[in-house]
RNA sequence: GCCCCCGUAGCUCAGCGGAUAGAGCAGCCGCCUUCUAAGCGGUUGGUCGCUGGUUCGAUCCCAGCCGGGGGCACCA
């Protein structure tokens, strides 16, 4: 397309540049071809002509083109395109060919990506909220590498400061028999980790109180760490690295990157706290590094920590937040400027709204420290890894998410996860049966696809590339769900229509032996397309 | 008060400036002696919150309203 357009400029019919995106997208109708693209109507301006007058070069051009048999100006400039017999069907083999490399590309290629994601604190089990960024933080991990991006995953711990040591001091109560602090972590977690704490240390309560508390808040802190890593490991969450919030306290990183603030000229005292001046760089209020206590925050931690990551070597530093830490971009993009780099350039924040989880119709609310706790466990136990990952995928992050219990406890057809994943048995079980026929890969004539079931499902399948790497794009792993729904019913229908195996007494034709390559491409796609999505593609169900 | 997100079919949502705005569910009517009916077909259902603006063209971009959700610590 884009030669097709450099050639009409070349050969004088209008002026202007090759656009570097030319969109050429299957039509809705099928009145308007196998694609149809704008091109002419955005070239038209620059070029100083009407826009069906520039569609009338291009398409000249295009007609020219091998695999091209008809192309027709429509409405205001757009260009219609049918495909000769034969090109599109020729997909189904390149598919087959490609096998797990159909879908990926090379748009981000050389990029070193850092994404952040869950960073869970190690005081109580993986909850609801961060179980969404787990399965969108993991499936984008995957996109973006299907884009051809360098990712490294990361989880930060939040082991230091004021919280773990409530979280401490609550262990040691509860070890204890006492009633466990104001603001303290209650829930019957508290009390097994205490337990355990107890068993890794036996003689933790006979120590003086100072020690002791010590003793349940470092070993208590292990003990959580594990638990989450094991939840999320069980959810087909693996990261890179977790990021230990205290090694930069004890590294000194923490003051370096106070002393490299304050070099910048950023930094200011006053009220006795250190601050760092972020409504110079559009915070709507400044900062707190330390406090008047001479406690580092967690924010200076912050500062800390990317200051690390553009240490290691990252281009792009991708945090996943929920809506309730969204007043964290103003001053996540301060301290980018504060050290010298572009925040629209090294930083993306990728605000989600909430997880709301309603049981009887009242809204169960997730509080940690009031015990009523929705765990990642509890979520899989109850509906399943596959359907807890697909369906915190398939909603956009921009959406809030309100989850019925009852609703996604039911294992019921109207999940569209056991939609997509049944049409994936379905590729297996044909494949299986056409071989049980003698119906391998070996023929394969694509003119034969003839059909328009066999039309709408190359084209669907045509997509999948582009709908994958604009879903690493927009960072919206969502895109790839609701693509593998539409494929789903393309095949469905497909499948419907058109049948593999030879009905009755008929003959083995090449028209069966050609759509057993179209069914093994579907089910390449649909493999690769719920890979991404980190969600089981099932031989049988 | 300020900031972020949302407002599209009865419900839940999809639509990164294009042609007649889509899907699932719910409702109604159909299709299994032959490759998985966890499937398929038909049908009912819309002032894309409102008002302006930009554009050849706006559900999409901009501004202002209205309505809903969330957030605005020397906690993390």
């Amino acid at each position: 397309m884009r030669a097709a357009v450099r050639d009409a400029i070349d050969a004088g019919e209008f002026a202007g540049a090759t656009p570097d995106e030319v969109v050429v997208e299957r039509p809705k109708s099928a009145d308007h071809g196998d694609f149809a693209t704008n091109v002419a109507l955005r070239l038209a301006k620059a070029a100083g002509k009407p826009a069906r007058e520039v569609a009338e070069a291009v398409a000249a051009q295009l007609r020219q083109s091998d695999g091209i048999a008809e192309v027709d100006v429509a409405g205001p400039g757009f260009l219609n395109i049918r495909l000769a017999s034969g090109a599109l069907g020729a997909l189904a083999k390149d598919i087959v060919e490609a096998g797990a490399g159909y879908g990926r590309s090379g748009e981000l290629t050389g990029r070193r990506i850092n994404l952040e994601f869950v960073s869970a604190n190690p005081t109580g089990p993986v909850h609801l909220g961060h179980t969404r960024w787990a399965a969108l933080g993991d499936s984008l991990h995957r996109l973006l590498e299907a884009a051809g991006a360098d990712v490294t995953t990361e989880h930060y711990i939040n082991d230091f400061g004021s919280q773990l040591a409530n979280f401490g001091a609550s262990l040691y109560a509860v070890a204890q028999g006492r009633p466990v602090p104001e603001n303290g972590y209650h829930g019957d977690y508290v009390a097994d980790v205490a337990e355990q704490v107890i068993e890794a240390v036996p003689g933790a309560l006979d120590l003086p109180p100072a020690e002791a508390v010590g003793v349940f808040t470092t070993i208590g802190e292990q003990l959580m760490l594990e638990l989450v890593r094991a939840s999320l490991s069980r959810f087909r969450v693996e990261f890179d690295v977790y990021f230990s919030e205290r090694s930069m306290h004890e590294s000194g990183a923490v003051d370096a990157a106070l002393a490299r603030l304050r070099e910048q000229g950023h930094v200011f005292d006053a009220d006795g706290a250190v601050w760092l001046r972020t409504t110079d760089f559009g915070d709507d209020r400044d900062r707190v590094l330390v406090r008047s206590n001479g406690e580092k925050t967690y924010f200076a931690a912050d500062a800390a920590y990317y200051l690390d990551k553009r240490g290691r070597g990252f281009d792009r530093c991708i945090y996943m937040l929920g809506a309730d830490h969204h007043g964290y971009v103003g001053r996540l993009k301060a301290i980018v400027a504060c050290a010298g780099d572009d925040p629209e350039q090294t930083i993306e924040v990728l605000i989600g709204q909430l997880v709301k989880l309603v049981r009887d119709g009242q809204e169960v609310r997730l509080s940690k420290r009031a015990g009523t706790i929705v765990t990642l466990d509890d979520l899989i136990d109850l509906v399943g890894i596959d359907a807890a990952r697909y369906s915190l995928a398939r909603w956009s992050a921009d959406t809030p998410l309100t989850l019925d219990i009852a609703e996604i406890t039911k294992r019921s057809n109207d999940n569209p996860v056991f939609y997509v994943q049944y049409a994936h048995a379905r590729t297996c079980n044909a494949k299986r049966n056409a071989a049980d026929f003698g119906i391998g890969l070996d023929v394969f004539v694509p003119e034969l696809l003839t059909s328009p079931f066999e039309a709408a499902l190359l084209t669907a399948l045509s997509e999948f590339p582009r709908a994958v790497a604009t879903a690493a794009e927009l960072r919206a792993p969502h895109r790839v769900a609701r693509y593998l729904e539409d494929l789903a019913g393309s095949y469905h229908r497909w499948y419907d229509a058109c049948r593999i195996i030879p009905q009755g007494d008929d003959e083995i034709t090449d028209v069966n032996r050609t759509r057993a390559w179209l069914n093994d491409a579907t089910r390449i796609v649909l493999a690769n397309g719920l890979g991404l999505l980190g969600v089981d593609a099932p031989e049988r169900m």
